[in-house]
RNA sequence: GCGCCCAUAGCACAACCGGAUAGUGCAGCCGCCUUCUAAGCGGCAGGUUCCAGGUUCGAGUCCUGGUGGGCGCGCCA
């Protein structure tokens, strides 16, 4: 609908330059906007006011002439023109009601696009070390990057997720330090109690379940505990095992999967980390000093260089992850998406640096990040503070288990990822009802009973049944739905564009309100038959369009509630 | 001190590439169930968009300088 207005404006503009009241030449696509305020008719343009300076016209004068010109059409109902130079177009009923037909026909189509073609993109979210449960942060990084996997493959992308996890290394030494030091009867603040040791009850877990040769089978991996309490390496191996099948839990139950896991130690082993290494040798971006290996992150815009090999013969963390974006680049993903909490943001500079270093030809830019800023979690009016270490603590798994999956994930989608976010467990708990999105499953589910009536009341009732009385949907709420329910291709693409799925929350808030609008306003079942199989088709539309959005967020969309 | 993100109603948050009278939920107040699900609807109230300048037809949005908060600035990850 925006696009035949686009395309009317268009008409009308090529007019103008053959009447000379345009110069030839450059002559920007016309913008046109939804209105916010309904007396401003239903689409905007403010092309005269672009165009005035080049046609030597004041704005509402050349929008005069614009408006002369605009082609016959069924489109358009009326035009105005207000403000400084605004247009404003009344879209006709028809018009406005022929979205429905468009979401009926393509279904769970609706919105999608093939915009990507077919291109692989890689997603790498969460990325959890195994020293600890997923917690709230976690949560919001599977809930975001999940739902930009879908918003990508929505665009016809090839979605490739992956979650890298680091099982070797430093925190994993103190990981197995920690479960060694609680099989040998150590607790946190005795003597013995290792330096960074994980204090949390979950290693207590680990240690018993340890003790007692149990087999973990995760994700990527099963594990038989041989008991030795004295084996360090056995304890490590069991205790990554244990946190991973863990964090596979956590996962599942947030219905969020990977098509891969990827282990920092392969790049170990394969050589990978060695061979970049010497590469940026090679290349001569690096540098001896204080025996340490050095690298020249400040040719590439890095404020200061940074330390690759350690004095003691260790690479630091970036090292591997450039190790790790080079095996990407050659696997062939021309795009990938890290979605990551913004603690970590100073890692960006120096993975592109190093993949900059490598002279493989990789763009600058490369690779995209989202990165969302921290969790607050409240409870009791106070602020929890996380600490893996301390064990103070919120678990993704508690808040999936006191206020449900489908909620969860809506909370932590449906804001900017780069506003810090507060998560009121207590409101959460006490009031989850107030919750949006029971607001827009609910929508779903009324509409969903109504349908089971209308198979009963009509004989082999289908929405499409509808589509040959939608002239019979004059009333306000019933064109504003439809308004509503047409933005829905360009909310979903904006969304993509912009990698911000909370437009998608938002926008469905939207389409619920305007629904239970016009729910209370009008029986959908009534007498008439004709209006009936209209409304109908219009409530299966908004069905459909809710269940498409919700698919989006990783919600579902319940029949009945 | 430097870098990144943020600042919008009592609270939590929206606002597309700069568009017209800044919206939504919760909390508060007043109404609506003999009708397809009241987890709903209608109405009222609530704002100097942190401050000061600038850019222009037009700024919550862009620029400069402040103030306040979060994160980062390890040979930890």
């Amino acid at each position: 609908m925006k696009d035949q207005v686009v395309e009317l404006i268009g008409g009308a503009i090529a007019q103008l330059i053959t009447d000379g009241i345009l110069p030839e030449g450059d002559i920007p696509t016309p913008q046109v906007d939804h209105t916010r305020d309904p007396s401003h008719g239903d689409l905007a343009t403010n092309i005269a006011m672009v165009l005035s300076k080049r046609a030597g016209m004041p704005p509402r004068n050349l929008a005069a002439a614009v408006v002369e010109r605009i082609p016959e059409n069924t489109v358009i109902s009326r035009c105005d023109i207000a403000g400084p130079g605004f247009i404003n177009f009344h879209i006709s009923q028809a018009s406005n009601l022929d979205v429905v037909r468009k979401i009926l026909e393509a279904g769970a189509g609706f919105g999608r696009s093939d915009e990507g073609g077919g291109k692989r993109v890689q997603v790498e979210f969460v990325s959890a070390n195994p020293t600890g449960p997923l917690h709230v942060g976690h949560g919001r990084g599977a809930a975001i990057g999940d739902a930009l996997c879908r918003l990508l493959d929505n665009a016809g992308w090839s979605v490739h997720s992956e979650f890298y996890y680091n099982d070797a290394g430093q925190q994993i030494s103190n990981l197995a330090l920690s479960v060694k030091a609680r099989l040998d009867g150590v607790e946190p603040g005795d003597d013995g109690w290792p330096k960074d040791g994980y204090q949390g009850d979950y290693i207590r877990e680990v240690a018993r379940a340890y003790a007692d040769g149990e087999t973990v089978a995760a994700a990527d991996r099963t594990i038989e505990a041989s008991g030795d309490t004295e084996n360090l390496a056995d304890i490590q191996a069991f205790s990554v095992a244990w946190l991973r099948r863990e964090q596979d839990q956590d996962l599942k139950a947030f219905d969020v999967n990977f098509d891969c896991y990827f282990l920092e130690s392969s790049l170990y082993t394969s050589n990978a980390v060695e061979e970049a290494v010497e590469r940026l040798i090679a290349n001569g971006h690096t540098y001896e000093q204080d025996d340490a290996l050095w690298l020249r992150t400040t040719d590439f815009g890095d404020d200061k260089d940074r330390v690759m090999r350690k004095r003691e013969g260790g690479y630091t963390y970036f090292v591997p992850d450039v190790a790790y974006h080079l095996n990407k680049w050659e696997r062939g993903f021309e795009r990938v998406i890290n979605e990551q909490g913004a603690d970590h943001h100073s890692t960006i500079t120096r993975v592109r640096a190093g993949l900059q270093g490598l002279n493989k030809d990789i763009p600058e830019g490369w690779p995209d990040y989202v990165l969302h800023q921290m969790v607050t979690v409240m409870r009791d009016g106070e602020e929890v503070k996380l600490s893996k270490r301390a064990g103070s603590y919120v678990t993704l798994r508690d808040l999936i288990d006191e206020v449900g999956r489908d909620a969860t994930r809506f909370f932590l989608t449906a804001r900017a990822a780069t506003s810090q976010l507060t998560f009121d467990i207590d409101l959460a708990l006490s009031k989850s009802n107030e919750n949006p999105v029971y607001y827009i499953q609910y929508a779903h589910a009324r509409i969903c009973s109504v349908q089971r009536k209308a198979v009963e009341q009509f004989d082999g009732w289908t929405p499409a049944n509808g589509l040959d009385h939608l002239d019979q949907l004059a009333h306000d709420e019933e064109q504003a739905l439809a308004l509503v329910l047409s933005k829905y291709p360009e909310v979903v693409a904006g969304a993509t564009k912009r990698l911000e799925p909370h437009a998608v929350a938002n926008y469905l808030r939207d389409v619920a309100a305007a629904f239970h609008s016009f729910y209370n306003q009008h029986k959908i079942i009534d007498e008439d038959s004709a209006v009936s199989l209209a409304r109908l088709a219009l409530a299966s539309a908004t069905q459909q369009v809710i269940a498409n959005g919700l698919h989006i967020l990783g919600v579902s969309a319940p029949e009945a509630m």
